[in-house]
DNA sequence: AGACGCATCGGCCATCTGGGGGATTTCTCG
DNA sequence: CGAGAAATCCCCCAGATGGCCGATGCGTCT
């Protein structure tokens, strides 16, 4: 209705105040932009982008409620028109990753300049993708090490590792599991070829780091 | 020279642009705050508050170069006069603790409103703390917890502790430390003494859990 | 029907683990 | 100087670990 075809409408996503104050703030400095629409978490996003069908959102990943990689996919279904461009603090590959194959167009961490941003808004909505250097590495990274590791795990060796993690030894896995001690040795054996690792410590330094577990 | 007393003069200190800029436009609109310095990690943050002398300085404690906590600690040192907020996203008991440990007078999260905001800074500028909910709830839980685990480990053992994050073993432990095995097994059940776990599995989620190791 | 992956079980065995005992040196602090 | 903490080392030993052998069902996919 009232909006011209030369003005790129704009929603924020992001549970800071302070965040979508100073990206509110930027929005009104640049003539092409407009912000159309707020929310604060990925519930909240959905809602507005059905409404109000901007061309762009810049969506941070980190929120209570509904993740944005969650509600990412969620919007990109429902809205294939709507371009969503993920912002965020951190560079962290798992995030990086899930962001692209949620379905965002671009990934860019929160310590970008003004223009930097206004470019890779007028370029997503042009259907062309930014992403800052540091997740381009995150993910060449991933790629180099043939993606996350423990991805080919069994859903009972994702069981297993999170009891290993909690610390239990094999018998007590047994026990907790309702199994005899060998099967709950045979999936830790499993678990240990699987992550490429050689005993219990490194499988759970590894857990924990990638995420593999809560 | 040109400050007036009834204006209390305010340093940003966040290494994204788009959080600075919120910042700055608050700031902007409230008669009685004054921005009057910015920085992008904790190394400009104490040349900025050194050459411009704050009333108030809001500290992101997440920043590369120099932490928000050592230059909170720093500037506490330098210019006691300055009262340090620090605002953060995150509301983990390392962080709090160690915020308002280095001098930080209030504990903010970033999803403050701005009216919050501004009465923080006006009850800062005035010697009284504000602390966000969150942060209180996780001042409350550490004082449960008799604080962070792992505060009573020596220097040795924090190193061994990091090698069996690593997966080492207490042979490989022995040998990287060039010391006999019985000294690597006594350090490693002091540890879990220390940590108040019965195997080395525990320990290594703890570790991680907390951050007692990199 | 046959192949394959998954979960389940058993035994053997070298090694690692973690607790117990006791011992020495070095260093700091009162 | 003496007490105590920290780091270093030794022996013993029951239990846990992890690799290796093999085996049985139970699904799915071709």
């Amino acid at each position: 209705m009232s909006d011209t075809s030369d003005t790129i409408r704009v929603v924020i996503v992001d549970d800071h105040d302070m965040v979508r104050r100073g990206l509110a703030a930027f929005l009104k400095a640049k003539t092409d932009l407009e912000l159309v629409g707020e929310a604060r978490n990925g519930r909240e996003a959905l809602q507005v982008c059905e409404q109000v069908q901007p061309d762009v959102v810049l969506m941070d990943l980190v929120m209570p409620e509904m993740s944005g990689a969650a509600a990412t996919k969620q919007i990109r279904e429902r809205c294939p028109e709507v371009q969503v461009i993920a912002v965020t603090s951190f560079q962290e590959r798992e995030l990086v990753q899930e962001a692209l194959q949620a379905g965002a167009i671009s990934y860019l961490l929160k310590n970008v300049s003004a223009n930097e941003l206004a470019g890779a808004i007028r370029a997503a909505h042009a259907g062309r993708s930014t992403l800052a250097p540091e997740a381009a590495q995150a993910l060449i990274q991933t790629a180099g090490e043939g993606l996350t590791p423990g991805q080919d795990l069994t859903e009972r060796e994702r069981e297993v590792l999170a009891l290993m993690v909690e610390g239990l030894t094999n018998p007590q896995i047994a026990e907790r599991l309702v199994v005899s001690r060998s099967t709950a040795k045979a999936h830790v054996s499993n678990i240990l070829s699987k992550l490429g690792v050689s005993n219990r410590a490194e499988a759970i330094a590894l857990a924990l780091q990638h995420r593999l577990v809560t």
